[in-house]
DNA sequence: CGGCTCAGTGTGACCTAGTCACTGAATAAA
DNA sequence: TTTATTCAGTGACTAGGTCACACTGAGCCG
Protein backbone atom coordinates (compact mmCIF):
# COMPACT_ATOMS: atom_id res chain seq x y z
CA UNK A 1 0.00 0.00 0.00
CA UNK A 2 2.76 2.25 0.57
CA UNK A 3 4.18 1.99 -3.46
CA UNK A 4 0.34 2.64 -4.44
CA UNK A 5 1.14 6.17 -2.91
CA UNK A 6 4.29 6.37 -4.19
CA UNK A 7 3.04 6.48 -7.77
CA UNK A 8 4.02 9.94 -8.64
CA UNK A 9 7.67 8.68 -8.44
CA UNK A 10 8.91 6.26 -11.68
CA UNK A 11 8.58 2.60 -10.78
CA UNK A 12 12.19 2.11 -9.48
CA UNK A 13 11.91 4.92 -6.73
CA UNK A 14 8.88 3.61 -5.95
CA UNK A 15 10.32 0.39 -5.32
CA UNK A 16 13.40 1.49 -3.54
CA UNK A 17 11.11 3.71 -1.05
CA UNK A 18 8.85 0.94 -0.28
CA UNK A 19 11.91 -1.28 0.63
CA UNK A 20 13.57 0.90 2.89
CA UNK A 21 10.59 3.14 4.40
CA UNK A 22 9.47 2.41 8.05
CA UNK A 23 5.69 2.52 7.67
CA UNK A 24 4.84 4.11 11.31
CA UNK A 25 1.39 4.42 13.13
CA UNK A 26 1.17 7.05 16.16
CA UNK A 27 -1.88 8.03 18.27
CA UNK A 28 -3.91 11.47 17.40
CA UNK A 29 -2.99 14.21 19.95
CA UNK A 30 1.26 13.09 19.99
CA UNK A 31 3.25 15.86 19.81
CA UNK A 32 5.59 15.23 16.73
CA UNK A 33 8.30 17.95 16.47
CA UNK A 34 8.73 21.31 18.45
CA UNK A 35 11.41 23.67 18.05
CA UNK A 36 13.20 22.13 20.77
CA UNK A 37 13.03 18.54 19.16
CA UNK A 38 12.66 18.75 15.69
CA UNK A 39 11.92 15.13 13.63
CA UNK A 40 15.37 13.82 12.90
CA UNK A 41 14.10 11.69 9.51
CA UNK A 42 12.36 12.46 5.96
CA UNK A 43 8.85 12.04 6.82
CA UNK A 44 6.01 10.87 4.27
CA UNK A 45 1.96 11.33 5.43
CA UNK A 46 0.50 8.40 4.25
CA UNK A 47 -2.99 8.71 6.75
CA UNK A 48 -4.44 11.59 9.39
CA UNK A 49 -4.14 15.11 9.43
CA UNK A 50 -0.75 17.45 11.06
CA UNK A 51 -1.02 20.64 12.39
CA UNK A 52 1.78 22.52 12.39
CA UNK A 53 1.60 25.82 13.48
CA UNK A 54 3.27 28.65 15.68
CA UNK A 55 2.96 29.56 19.43
CA UNK A 56 3.75 32.72 21.22
CA UNK A 57 5.11 33.00 24.66
CA UNK A 58 1.60 34.28 25.51
CA UNK A 59 0.21 30.70 24.50
CA UNK A 60 -1.80 32.25 21.38
CA UNK A 61 -1.97 29.90 18.70
CA UNK A 62 -1.87 30.06 14.59
CA UNK A 63 -1.98 27.42 12.23
CA UNK A 64 0.70 27.74 9.32
CA UNK A 65 -0.85 24.53 7.55
CA UNK A 66 -1.67 20.92 7.62
CA UNK A 67 -0.10 17.73 5.83
CA UNK A 68 -2.20 15.26 4.55
CA UNK A 69 -1.91 11.97 3.18
CA UNK A 70 1.02 12.10 0.15
CA UNK A 71 2.56 15.23 1.72
CA UNK A 72 5.81 15.68 3.27
CA UNK A 73 7.08 17.71 6.08
CA UNK A 74 9.41 19.61 4.38
CA UNK A 75 10.15 21.97 7.00
CA UNK A 76 12.00 20.25 9.68
CA UNK A 77 13.72 17.94 6.16
CA UNK A 78 14.70 21.55 5.00
CA UNK A 79 15.88 22.83 8.72
CA UNK A 80 17.97 19.58 9.15
CA UNK A 81 19.88 19.72 5.90
CA UNK A 82 20.99 23.61 6.25
CA UNK A 83 21.12 23.78 10.10
CA UNK A 84 18.50 26.19 11.11
CA UNK A 85 16.48 26.48 14.13
CA UNK A 86 12.95 25.14 13.81
CA UNK A 87 9.90 27.57 14.71
CA UNK A 88 6.75 25.27 14.87
CA UNK A 89 5.50 22.27 16.07
CA UNK A 90 3.57 19.57 14.30
CA UNK A 91 0.47 17.58 15.81
CA UNK A 92 -1.02 14.96 15.52
CA UNK A 93 -4.76 15.57 14.74
CA UNK A 94 -5.93 12.30 14.05
CA UNK A 95 -4.48 8.97 14.35
CA UNK A 96 -1.64 8.84 11.49
CA UNK A 97 0.33 6.91 9.50
CA UNK A 98 3.90 7.56 8.16
CA UNK A 99 6.84 6.15 5.82
CA UNK A 100 10.01 7.22 7.73
CA UNK A 101 13.17 6.79 6.40
CA UNK A 102 16.89 8.62 7.60
CA UNK A 103 18.33 11.42 6.18
CA UNK A 104 21.10 9.79 4.06
CA UNK A 105 18.30 7.75 2.04
CA UNK A 106 16.45 11.26 1.12
CA UNK A 107 20.10 12.49 -0.22
CA UNK A 108 20.24 9.26 -1.89
CA UNK A 109 17.44 9.51 -3.59
CA UNK A 110 17.51 13.62 -4.39
CA UNK A 111 20.80 12.46 -6.25
CA UNK A 112 19.88 9.30 -7.77
CA UNK A 113 15.44 10.06 -9.01
CA UNK A 114 14.29 12.72 -11.26
CA UNK A 115 10.63 11.90 -10.28
CA UNK A 116 11.91 12.14 -6.32
CA UNK A 117 13.82 15.77 -7.31
CA UNK A 118 10.32 17.17 -8.56
CA UNK A 119 7.87 15.46 -6.10
CA UNK A 120 10.25 17.12 -2.83
CA UNK A 121 10.25 20.58 -4.65
CA UNK A 122 6.40 20.76 -5.45
CA UNK A 123 5.80 19.87 -1.77
CA UNK A 124 8.47 22.99 -1.26
CA UNK A 125 6.74 24.89 -3.76
CA UNK A 126 2.69 24.30 -2.09
CA UNK A 127 4.66 25.34 1.26
CA UNK A 128 6.04 28.39 0.45
CA UNK A 129 2.85 29.54 -1.83
CA UNK A 130 0.77 28.54 1.71
CA UNK A 131 2.82 30.66 3.93
CA UNK A 132 3.35 33.70 2.16
CA UNK A 133 -0.73 33.75 1.17
CA UNK A 134 -1.17 33.10 4.91
CA UNK A 135 0.61 36.30 5.58
CA UNK A 136 -0.97 38.06 2.99
CA UNK A 137 -4.25 37.32 5.10
CA UNK A 138 -2.91 37.23 8.54
CA UNK A 139 -1.90 41.07 7.98
CA UNK A 140 -4.07 42.68 5.34
CA UNK A 141 -7.37 40.96 5.51
CA UNK A 142 -10.45 41.16 7.75
CA UNK A 143 -11.18 38.92 10.70
CA UNK A 144 -14.59 38.38 8.76
CA UNK A 145 -13.60 37.34 5.58
CA UNK A 146 -10.94 35.12 6.86
CA UNK A 147 -13.64 33.07 8.62
CA UNK A 148 -16.11 32.93 5.78
CA UNK A 149 -12.95 31.43 3.86
CA UNK A 150 -12.11 28.89 6.99
CA UNK A 151 -15.60 27.85 7.28
CA UNK A 152 -15.54 27.18 3.67
CA UNK A 153 -12.81 25.29 3.43
CA UNK A 154 -14.05 23.29 6.18
CA UNK A 155 -17.49 22.24 4.72
CA UNK A 156 -15.06 21.28 1.55
CA UNK A 157 -12.84 18.79 3.65
CA UNK A 158 -15.90 17.33 6.29
CA UNK A 159 -19.45 18.57 4.75
CA UNK A 160 -21.52 21.61 5.67
CA UNK A 161 -22.00 20.07 9.65
CA UNK A 162 -18.44 21.14 10.82
CA UNK A 163 -17.80 19.65 14.22
CA UNK A 164 -15.36 22.02 16.02
CA UNK A 165 -15.14 24.64 18.99
CA UNK A 166 -14.55 28.24 18.84
CA UNK A 167 -11.29 28.26 20.29
CA UNK A 168 -10.02 26.14 17.84
CA UNK A 169 -11.13 27.48 15.16
CA UNK A 170 -9.75 30.94 16.63
CA UNK A 171 -6.49 28.62 16.80
CA UNK A 172 -6.54 28.17 13.09
CA UNK A 173 -6.98 31.84 12.29
CA UNK A 174 -4.30 33.38 15.11
CA UNK A 175 -7.52 35.50 16.62
CA UNK A 176 -9.19 35.17 20.23
CA UNK A 177 -12.05 32.60 20.89
CA UNK A 178 -14.37 36.00 22.09
CA UNK A 179 -13.61 37.51 18.36
CA UNK A 180 -14.44 34.48 16.63
CA UNK A 181 -17.81 33.83 18.69
CA UNK A 182 -19.23 37.18 18.02
CA UNK A 183 -18.41 36.72 14.34
CA UNK A 184 -20.24 33.16 14.37
CA UNK A 185 -23.11 35.34 15.95
CA UNK A 186 -22.94 37.80 13.56
CA UNK A 187 -23.03 34.86 10.89
CA UNK A 188 -25.99 33.09 12.09
CA UNK A 189 -27.96 36.25 12.58
CA UNK A 190 -27.58 36.89 8.92
CA UNK A 191 -29.21 33.53 8.43
CA UNK A 192 -26.23 31.99 6.69
CA UNK A 193 -25.05 29.03 9.62
CA UNK A 194 -26.12 27.48 12.29
CA UNK A 195 -24.47 27.34 15.62
CA UNK A 196 -24.78 24.54 18.42
CA UNK A 197 -22.40 23.42 20.93
CA UNK A 198 -19.08 22.26 19.49
CA UNK A 199 -20.73 22.64 16.05
CA UNK A 200 -21.61 24.77 12.88
CA UNK A 201 -24.36 24.16 10.81
CA UNK A 202 -23.89 26.09 7.45
CA UNK A 203 -26.81 27.04 5.34
CA UNK A 204 -25.76 29.41 2.68
CA UNK A 205 -22.71 28.80 1.11
CA UNK A 206 -22.79 31.28 -1.28
CA UNK A 207 -22.77 34.21 1.10
CA UNK A 208 -20.02 32.92 2.72
CA UNK A 209 -18.64 33.15 -0.64
CA UNK A 210 -19.35 36.52 -1.48
CA UNK A 211 -17.86 37.19 1.90
CA UNK A 212 -14.60 35.14 1.67
CA UNK A 213 -13.90 37.35 -1.67
CA UNK A 214 -14.71 40.45 0.65
CA UNK B 1 33.50 37.54 -10.17
CA UNK B 2 30.59 35.52 -10.62
CA UNK B 3 33.22 32.77 -9.88
CA UNK B 4 34.01 34.01 -7.06
CA UNK B 5 30.59 34.19 -5.22
CA UNK B 6 29.58 30.68 -6.26
CA UNK B 7 32.43 29.53 -3.81
CA UNK B 8 30.07 27.57 -1.99
CA UNK B 9 30.03 25.20 -4.08
CA UNK B 10 32.51 22.81 -5.95
CA UNK B 11 35.07 23.56 -8.14
CA UNK B 12 33.66 21.69 -10.92
CA UNK B 13 30.00 23.32 -10.28
CA UNK B 14 31.36 26.99 -10.36
CA UNK B 15 33.05 26.32 -13.28
CA UNK B 16 30.07 25.41 -15.04
CA UNK B 17 28.02 27.81 -13.64
CA UNK B 18 30.02 30.81 -14.20
CA UNK B 19 30.20 29.57 -18.42
CA UNK B 20 26.47 29.68 -18.89
CA UNK B 21 25.09 32.06 -16.61
CA UNK B 22 23.86 35.34 -18.03
CA UNK B 23 24.93 38.17 -15.78
CA UNK B 24 22.48 41.07 -16.02
CA UNK B 25 22.35 44.29 -14.36
CA UNK B 26 18.65 46.19 -13.43
CA UNK B 27 18.35 49.70 -12.45
CA UNK B 28 16.54 50.29 -8.91
CA UNK B 29 12.82 50.19 -8.57
CA UNK B 30 12.60 47.71 -11.75
CA UNK B 31 9.60 45.23 -11.25
CA UNK B 32 11.26 41.72 -11.56
CA UNK B 33 8.50 39.67 -10.83
CA UNK B 34 4.41 39.95 -10.22
CA UNK B 35 1.86 37.15 -9.83
CA UNK B 36 0.58 37.41 -13.50
CA UNK B 37 4.53 37.57 -14.62
CA UNK B 38 6.55 35.22 -12.86
CA UNK B 39 10.17 35.29 -13.41
CA UNK B 40 10.77 32.10 -15.66
CA UNK B 41 14.57 31.60 -14.89
CA UNK B 42 16.64 30.98 -12.20
CA UNK B 43 18.37 33.99 -10.44
CA UNK B 44 20.95 34.25 -8.18
CA UNK B 45 21.40 37.59 -6.76
CA UNK B 46 24.80 38.83 -6.98
CA UNK B 47 24.66 42.18 -5.96
CA UNK B 48 21.86 44.40 -4.48
CA UNK B 49 18.38 44.12 -2.58
CA UNK B 50 15.53 42.44 -3.93
CA UNK B 51 12.49 43.50 -2.11
CA UNK B 52 9.64 40.50 -2.48
CA UNK B 53 5.73 41.25 -1.26
CA UNK B 54 2.13 40.55 -1.28
CA UNK B 55 -0.05 43.36 -2.04
CA UNK B 56 -3.44 43.63 -0.87
CA UNK B 57 -6.58 44.43 -2.70
CA UNK B 58 -6.75 47.89 -1.13
CA UNK B 59 -3.23 48.38 -2.06
CA UNK B 60 -1.84 47.99 1.19
CA UNK B 61 1.51 46.18 1.24
CA UNK B 62 3.77 43.61 3.49
CA UNK B 63 7.22 42.59 2.72
CA UNK B 64 7.79 38.74 2.56
CA UNK B 65 11.14 38.61 2.80
CA UNK B 66 14.27 41.03 0.93
CA UNK B 67 16.88 38.90 -1.36
CA UNK B 68 20.26 39.87 -0.97
CA UNK B 69 23.62 38.87 -2.20
CA UNK B 70 24.21 34.97 -2.86
CA UNK B 71 20.31 34.60 -2.15
CA UNK B 72 18.21 32.94 -4.76
CA UNK B 73 14.78 33.69 -5.86
CA UNK B 74 13.52 30.38 -4.52
CA UNK B 75 10.09 31.16 -4.80
CA UNK B 76 9.73 31.83 -8.50
CA UNK B 77 11.77 28.57 -9.20
CA UNK B 78 9.43 26.21 -7.29
CA UNK B 79 6.14 28.00 -8.38
CA UNK B 80 7.81 26.86 -11.91
CA UNK B 81 8.72 23.28 -11.05
CA UNK B 82 5.62 23.33 -9.20
CA UNK B 83 3.25 24.63 -11.73
CA UNK B 84 1.61 26.87 -8.80
CA UNK B 85 0.60 30.40 -9.44
CA UNK B 86 2.68 32.71 -7.80
CA UNK B 87 1.59 34.89 -5.40
CA UNK B 88 3.97 37.66 -4.61
CA UNK B 89 6.03 40.46 -6.31
CA UNK B 90 9.95 41.05 -6.55
CA UNK B 91 11.04 44.63 -7.02
CA UNK B 92 14.86 46.18 -6.56
CA UNK B 93 15.26 48.63 -4.41
CA UNK B 94 18.85 48.99 -5.14
CA UNK B 95 20.49 48.55 -8.85
CA UNK B 96 20.96 45.20 -8.77
CA UNK B 97 23.36 42.62 -10.86
CA UNK B 98 22.17 39.06 -11.27
CA UNK B 99 22.85 35.69 -12.86
CA UNK B 100 20.52 34.33 -14.48
CA UNK B 101 20.03 30.79 -16.27
CA UNK B 102 17.58 28.95 -17.90
CA UNK B 103 15.52 25.72 -15.80
CA UNK B 104 17.36 23.28 -17.95
CA UNK B 105 20.30 23.83 -16.79
CA UNK B 106 19.44 24.53 -12.92
CA UNK B 107 17.50 20.89 -13.40
CA UNK B 108 20.70 19.56 -14.77
CA UNK B 109 22.89 21.02 -11.59
CA UNK B 110 20.54 19.70 -9.42
CA UNK B 111 20.81 16.34 -10.62
CA UNK B 112 24.88 16.32 -11.19
CA UNK B 113 25.86 18.81 -8.26
CA UNK B 114 25.22 18.01 -4.48
CA UNK B 115 26.79 21.10 -3.62
CA UNK B 116 24.10 22.91 -5.40
CA UNK B 117 21.18 20.69 -4.15
CA UNK B 118 22.57 21.59 -0.88
CA UNK B 119 22.57 25.30 -2.19
CA UNK B 120 19.32 25.03 -2.95
CA UNK B 121 17.75 23.17 0.33
CA UNK B 122 19.82 25.87 2.36
CA UNK B 123 18.32 28.53 0.35
CA UNK B 124 14.36 27.05 1.12
CA UNK B 125 14.79 26.60 4.74
CA UNK B 126 15.73 29.99 4.88
CA UNK B 127 13.11 31.05 3.80
CA UNK B 128 10.36 28.93 5.00
CA UNK B 129 11.49 29.84 8.78
CA UNK B 130 11.95 33.49 7.31
CA UNK B 131 8.06 32.98 6.44
CA UNK B 132 6.91 30.86 9.11
CA UNK B 133 8.34 33.28 11.69
CA UNK B 134 6.77 36.16 10.23
CA UNK B 135 3.46 35.00 10.28
CA UNK B 136 3.88 34.17 14.30
CA UNK B 137 4.98 37.98 14.35
CA UNK B 138 2.21 39.62 12.03
CA UNK B 139 -0.27 37.31 13.91
CA UNK B 140 0.55 37.49 17.57
CA UNK B 141 3.10 40.28 18.67
CA UNK B 142 2.13 43.81 19.26
CA UNK B 143 3.15 46.17 16.47
CA UNK B 144 5.62 48.13 19.17
CA UNK B 145 7.41 44.80 19.49
CA UNK B 146 7.54 44.40 16.02
CA UNK B 147 8.93 47.88 14.52
CA UNK B 148 11.16 47.84 17.59
CA UNK B 149 12.99 44.77 15.70
CA UNK B 150 12.52 46.56 12.63
CA UNK B 151 14.50 48.89 13.62
CA UNK B 152 17.32 46.94 15.35
CA UNK B 153 17.50 45.00 11.85
CA UNK B 154 17.73 48.76 9.61
CA UNK B 155 20.37 49.47 12.33
CA UNK B 156 22.49 46.00 11.38
CA UNK B 157 21.68 47.04 7.51
CA UNK B 158 22.71 50.98 7.54
CA UNK B 159 23.92 52.11 10.82
CA UNK B 160 21.98 53.96 13.64
CA UNK B 161 20.45 57.01 11.24
CA UNK B 162 18.11 55.13 9.10
CA UNK B 163 16.90 57.07 6.33
CA UNK B 164 13.28 55.92 5.45
CA UNK B 165 9.95 57.23 5.78
CA UNK B 166 7.37 55.81 8.11
CA UNK B 167 5.44 54.68 5.29
CA UNK B 168 8.05 52.24 3.88
CA UNK B 169 8.38 50.92 7.68
CA UNK B 170 4.96 50.53 7.51
CA UNK B 171 5.20 48.46 3.88
CA UNK B 172 7.35 46.37 5.58
CA UNK B 173 5.62 45.12 8.76
CA UNK B 174 2.13 45.16 6.80
CA UNK B 175 0.40 47.88 9.06
CA UNK B 176 -0.05 52.25 8.34
CA UNK B 177 1.38 54.87 8.14
CA UNK B 178 -0.48 56.64 10.70
CA UNK B 179 0.65 53.39 13.48
CA UNK B 180 3.80 53.68 12.63
CA UNK B 181 4.65 57.26 13.23
CA UNK B 182 2.18 56.94 16.38
CA UNK B 183 4.74 54.60 17.92
CA UNK B 184 7.63 56.40 16.54
CA UNK B 185 6.55 59.30 18.62
CA UNK B 186 6.41 57.12 21.51
CA UNK B 187 9.75 55.81 20.67
CA UNK B 188 11.00 59.64 20.70
CA UNK B 189 8.81 60.22 24.00
CA UNK B 190 10.83 57.81 25.77
CA UNK B 191 13.98 58.97 24.49
CA UNK B 192 15.17 55.96 22.01
CA UNK B 193 14.85 57.63 18.94
CA UNK B 194 15.36 61.28 17.34
CA UNK B 195 12.91 61.50 14.13
CA UNK B 196 13.48 64.01 11.14
CA UNK B 197 12.06 63.96 8.20
CA UNK B 198 12.81 60.63 5.99
CA UNK B 199 15.28 59.52 9.02
CA UNK B 200 15.40 58.35 12.51
CA UNK B 201 18.41 58.59 14.94
CA UNK B 202 18.71 55.18 16.79
CA UNK B 203 19.95 56.61 20.11
CA UNK B 204 19.02 53.65 22.82
CA UNK B 205 19.42 50.31 21.45
CA UNK B 206 19.26 48.69 24.78
CA UNK B 207 15.57 50.11 25.01
CA UNK B 208 14.88 48.91 21.72
CA UNK B 209 16.48 45.42 22.53
CA UNK B 210 14.01 45.31 25.56
CA UNK B 211 10.95 46.30 23.88
CA UNK B 212 11.75 43.76 20.92
CA UNK B 213 11.88 40.87 23.32
CA UNK B 214 8.39 42.29 24.47
C1' DC C 1 -33.39 11.94 40.29
C1' DG C 2 -30.61 16.25 41.95
C1' DG C 3 -26.44 18.27 42.23
C1' DC C 4 -21.54 18.55 40.57
C1' DT C 5 -18.00 19.51 37.38
C1' DC C 6 -16.32 21.18 33.28
C1' DA C 7 -15.85 22.39 28.55
C1' DG C 8 -17.98 25.53 25.52
C1' DT C 9 -20.17 29.81 24.75
C1' DG C 10 -22.15 34.74 25.60
C1' DT C 11 -21.32 39.47 27.01
C1' DG C 12 -19.80 44.10 28.64
C1' DA C 13 -15.93 47.06 29.53
C1' DC C 14 -11.75 48.36 28.09
C1' DC C 15 -7.48 48.79 25.27
C1' DT C 16 -4.76 48.47 20.92
C1' DA C 17 -4.51 48.88 16.07
C1' DG C 18 -6.26 50.34 11.54
C1' DT C 19 -9.05 53.83 8.80
C1' DC C 20 -10.50 58.31 7.28
C1' DA C 21 -10.19 63.05 6.70
C1' DC C 22 -7.68 66.74 7.12
C1' DT C 23 -3.62 69.96 8.52
C1' DG C 24 0.87 71.58 8.44
C1' DA C 25 5.85 71.33 7.50
C1' DA C 26 9.89 70.36 4.61
C1' DT C 27 11.82 69.82 0.28
C1' DA C 28 11.98 70.04 -4.70
C1' DA C 29 10.56 72.16 -8.93
C1' DA C 30 9.15 76.02 -11.70
C1' DT D 1 9.61 83.35 -4.68
C1' DT D 2 5.81 80.74 -5.64
C1' DT D 3 4.03 76.30 -6.38
C1' DA D 4 3.93 71.28 -6.15
C1' DT D 5 4.82 67.32 -3.90
C1' DT D 6 6.25 64.33 -0.44
C1' DC D 7 6.26 63.38 4.41
C1' DA D 8 4.56 63.63 9.05
C1' DG D 9 1.02 64.84 12.84
C1' DT D 10 -3.64 64.59 14.71
C1' DG D 11 -8.57 63.74 16.07
C1' DA D 12 -12.55 60.92 15.49
C1' DC D 13 -14.15 56.63 14.57
C1' DT D 14 -14.26 51.43 13.68
C1' DA D 15 -12.40 46.74 14.07
C1' DG D 16 -10.29 43.51 16.70
C1' DG D 17 -7.96 41.64 20.96
C1' DT D 18 -8.04 41.23 26.24
C1' DC D 19 -10.08 40.56 30.66
C1' DA D 20 -13.43 39.23 33.86
C1' DC D 21 -17.24 36.91 34.65
C1' DA D 22 -21.92 34.72 33.79
C1' DC D 23 -24.49 31.10 31.65
C1' DT D 24 -25.57 26.56 29.60
C1' DG D 25 -25.49 21.77 28.17
C1' DA D 26 -23.36 17.15 28.81
C1' DG D 27 -21.45 13.69 31.45
C1' DC D 28 -20.82 11.85 36.05
C1' DC D 29 -21.67 10.39 40.70
C1' DG D 30 -24.12 9.76 44.85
Amino acid sequence: MLTALLTHFDAETSRALAKIAQPVSIPASTTLFTPGAPCRQFMLLLDGVVRVQAVSAGGREILLYRLRPGDSCVMTTSCLLGGLAYPAEGIAETPIRAAVFPDHVFEQLLAESAAFRRFVFGAYATRLVDLATRIEEVALERIDTRLARLLLEYVQQEGSTIERTHQSIAADLGSAREVVSRQLKAFEDHGWVELGRGQIIVLDRPALERQSRD
